[in-house]
Parts: structure tokens; C-alpha cells; sequence
DNA sequence: TGCAAAATAGAACGACCGTTCTTTTTTGAT
DNA sequence: ATCAAAAAAGAACGGTCGTTCTATTTTGCA
């Protein structure tokens, strides 16, 4: 029933292959019923997600939607993946981009924080799923833990990089950067969704500067070195195998 | 049927008085009810918090229970003002016994911390709740903004006091330092709940001592003022009038 | 002790939930 | 165009929910 294997990337449209059509409609549709159901869940969480719901909003039969998860869970955990694969690509690789160093966490930081600007009016799974799945097991939160542990992973790995760079101190700590900078984006999505503050997103970023200039090596650190574009979905990849329960220290 | 205003302080025993019996039987059950209510809302949300769920805890009946409250949103509500009180008392009372400036800063902070490090396995409805209401509307809602606003605007009070004092920079700004604060009381929240990182605690405490160091006029400011008991009690019940929508700035 | 009032219990309601089973429609290679 | 397989719809299930209404029990003053 459940097809987890052999799920093929499906984001962009069919593509012909080999004489034999690729995506047919059930993967089509079931695009649309994911794109959907991350909409509602951005919402309303992942808890209050219901299959009526998604059915209402595609035009579907409760029954159509639900044939092509076999169980609510396995749609929690779809909506995951997408949530994961669609911050992967506008957070993290949008960085990868930028040079090793203080550049780089810049660009993962502002990045981040437009994707949470954006949730605002949305709301943001990483951090709606953390409240509900926290007292709870099952392979929901076991998806949601493993994406959020990735990601923080990769942030502080970039932390690690810039220290490498001289661009931070050597003495700092990279879990307690990374710790401290969560923070920031957790009090700007509360402040910004639950107290509607419009001033919170000028507070993460000062705060983020804060940060910074904590643990400068340079006054203003400018990036220096040379950029680098050395296969950083290799990183990410190698980030998705290391997901720990508890590697923190 | 909603007796909101001549709800009395139902936390301690009854008291005989002048002749007629005061508390009678409905409202110490409604105390226990109350108080189950109040610990099932920590486990599972105030959304997940249900009659039935309460009434099974308390031995009671789902339409004894129900009888109390009239609807769910006025269980929800008195759930909230329950934890408002205890907060109130726990956290911020306690800490108003220092004297102003950094000490009681500090005072609050570690009594934050406490308070949350207690809800590690319980969990905390300020910020369920924050992800539970953040795009709805109601007296729920209204009810969980204002006990946040309260606690927030007690806090930025503090940290004036401690500019005030001398003791934290004339330059710096409350409003971003109380920021930064919430921050790390919700990164705590998040690693210590969700991803059961032990070191959290840790992490939230320097980034803590961090924001101090920042701001300090002196290296180590020693509580150097005389302490005030200035009707603390004062200064909160006109906090809890000042909750405004949204007078950041 | 008596007795009205308060407190609690019990049963039932409509609504929504996830899921199962059966039937109909649509797809897509031949 | 044919036809089996895939996709979607439809109906129904047992369960839980908040809520209502009606009985029963308990309370607490006279």
C-alpha cells in the first residue's frame, strides 16, 4: 500500500520517459492534495489537519483523498517531506550559494527569516508540530524531529564554517550560536503571529547582529575568502543520513 | 449563567464567614476540576483539552463537569486564568522580593526558567497556546494575549528598572532585550520538550548571562541599591490593567 | 428532621472524525 | 474502439466531541 520507495520527486510536471508515461494522474493529483493539505496544515496544524478538510478545499470525496495516503498519518507525514523539501530548497541551498563564513550564515539567517515573515500569516510546521507532537511517539514526530535535526545540523555546521574561516571566534560555541539564534526566529514567530507585533522582525534582526558582533574576530567581518560552490547538496544529503537523536554534545 | 464577576479566589479552603457558609460544595469541586482541567491542558494543549477527558480524571460525570463552565471555551478560559495566577505568583511575585535592577532581572529570569524547566514534562500553555490560537479569535484567544502581554510588560518593567538603576546601559532598548529573553526561554522550550535535549537548560542560562554582559554598565554588577518592597502587588494589578494591543513602539 | 435549592448523573442529540467496503468513473496502453 | 487497471465517489460503520434535557442525589439552612 504505502509507496515510500519508490515515491518519485513529484513537484515539476510528467516528463515522458522512454516510451512510457512516468507520472500518471493518481501522482498528479496527489501533488495537488499534498500542496493542499500544507496549506491547511500551515493553518491549522498538523493535528487539526482532517482528511474532510483536504477533500473540501481539492473538490475531492473524503474516500478519494484518503486512498492515496491509507491512513492520516502517512498524509501528516507527506505534508512533512513537502514542508522539509520546500525549506531545504529556499533556506538552505538558496545559501549555498553564498562563500563559506559569516556570508553564508547571513543568507541562511535572512533567508530564514523570510520564510517565516511568509508564514506569518501561514504558520510555520516546525514550530506548530514541535507543541503538538512533543509528548508523543509514532513516525510523525520521529519525520518532524528528523527534519527539524537536519536542518539545525546544517546551521550549525555553518556556524562551524565560519569559525573555521577565522570569521568567528574559535572560542565560541557553535551549539549555544545555534541555540541563540533559534530563539530569535521562535520569539519573531510568536511575537509576530500570536501578539501580531509588526516590530518583531526588526528585533530578530538586530538580535542576529547581536550575535555576531558577540563573537567577531573583525569588527565588521566582510567576506574575504573565496566562494566556493562545492557541492552542497552532497552536504545536505550527508546532513539527512546524520540526523541523531541527541548528538548535542 | 457565566459568573465571571463574582467569581471569588476559589484556591483555598473555605473560611466561615459571618454566619453563612461561604464556599459551598460546587466550588471546591470546581477547584479540583480546575486544577485536573489545568494539568491535562499542560499535556495536550488547551484545544486538545476535552469534558470528557476532565470528567474521567475527576471521577466526575461529563455533564457534572460541564455544568460548572457552561461551555468549553469558559473551562479553557478559567484553565487560563488558573495558570495566569500561578505564573503570577511563581515567577513574577517571588522575584519582586529582590531588590530592583539586575538582581530582580535575574530573579525572573531564573524563576522563568524554573517554571519552564518544570514543564519540560508537562508543558506550557503560553506557548501551546500561542500555536494553538495565533489565527483564531475569541475570548479564548483574548484571554491567553492578555496573561502574555501582562507577564511581557512585567518583564520590560524590570529591565527599566535596571537602566534605571544604572545598572544596564541607558542606550539599550527594553523592548529588544526582553526579545532576546523570550527567545531563549522558548529555544528552551523547544529543545528541552520536542527534541529532549538535556543541555538546553545550559544554553539558555548563557545566552542569559550573554545579553547582561552585553548591556552592562559595570563587569559584574553587584546589587549595590537598597531593596524596595514597593507594593509589588500594586505594580502588577495595574499591569494587568495596562494590557494594551500592541503599544511596542 | 424537613425541604427547597444546588450539585451531579444519565441518556440522548447532531456533528465530525478516520476508516472500510462497494460501486462507478476515468485512465491509458493495445 | 476495447478493456483491464487505476482512480475516485458514495455510503455506512463505530467513535468522540460539545451540548441539552431530564432525573437523581446531595447539600445546607430552617
Amino acid at each position: 500500500m504505502t509507496d515510500h520507495k519508490k515515491t518519485p520527486k513529484v513537484e515539476s510536471l510528467p516528463v515522458p520517459e522512454a516510451g512510457r508515461r512516468v507520472l500518471i494522474k493518481g501522482q498528479q493529483t496527489k501533488t495537488v492534495i499534498i500542496d493542499a493539505a500544507l496549506g491547511l496544515a500551515s493553518q491549522i496544524g498538523l493535528e487539526g489537519l482532517s482528511i474532510g478538510a483536504v477533500a473540501e478545499v481539492t473538490g475531492m470525496s473524503k474516500s478519494g483523498v484518503f486512498a492515496h495516503f491509507g491512513s492520516r498519518e502517512e498524509l501528516q507525514i507527506s505534508v512533512i517531506r513537502e514542508y522539509h523539501d520546500r525549506f531545504e530548497a529556499e533556506v538552505f541551498y538558496a545559501a549555498m550559494q553564498k562563500p563559506r563564513g559569516v556570508a553564508r550564515l547571513q543568507a541562511m539567517f535572512d533567508n530564514w527569516m523570510v520564510q517565516t515573515s511568509a508564514e506569518i500569516d501561514s504558520g510555520c510546521i516546525y514550530i506548530s508540530g514541535a507543541v503538538e507532537f512533543d509528548d508523543r511517539t509514532g513516525p510523525v514526530r520521529d519525520a518532524l524531529a528528523s527534519s527539524v535535526t537536519t536542518w539545525q545540523t546544517a546551521l550549525r555546521r555553518a556556524v562551524e564554517l565560519a569559525q573555521a574561516e577565522g570569521q568567528l571566534s574559535l572560542e565560541s560555541d557553535a551549539h549555544q550560536i545555534a541555540f541563540e539564534i533559534h530563539g530569535l526566529i521562535l520569539a519573531l514567530h510568536y511575537e509576530a503571529r500570536f501578539l501580531r507585533n509588526p516590530a518583531a522582525t526588526d528585533r530578530a534582526r538586530r538580535g542576529f547582529s547581536h550575535i555576531l558582533a558577540r563573537y567577531a574576530t573583525e569588527p565588521t567581518p566582510a567576506p574575504v575568502k573565496t566562494p566556493d560552490g562545492a557541492a552542497p547538496s552532497a552536504q545536505w544529503a550527508s546532513l539527512a543520513k546524520t540526523q541523531r537523536k541527541n548528538s548535542d554534545h
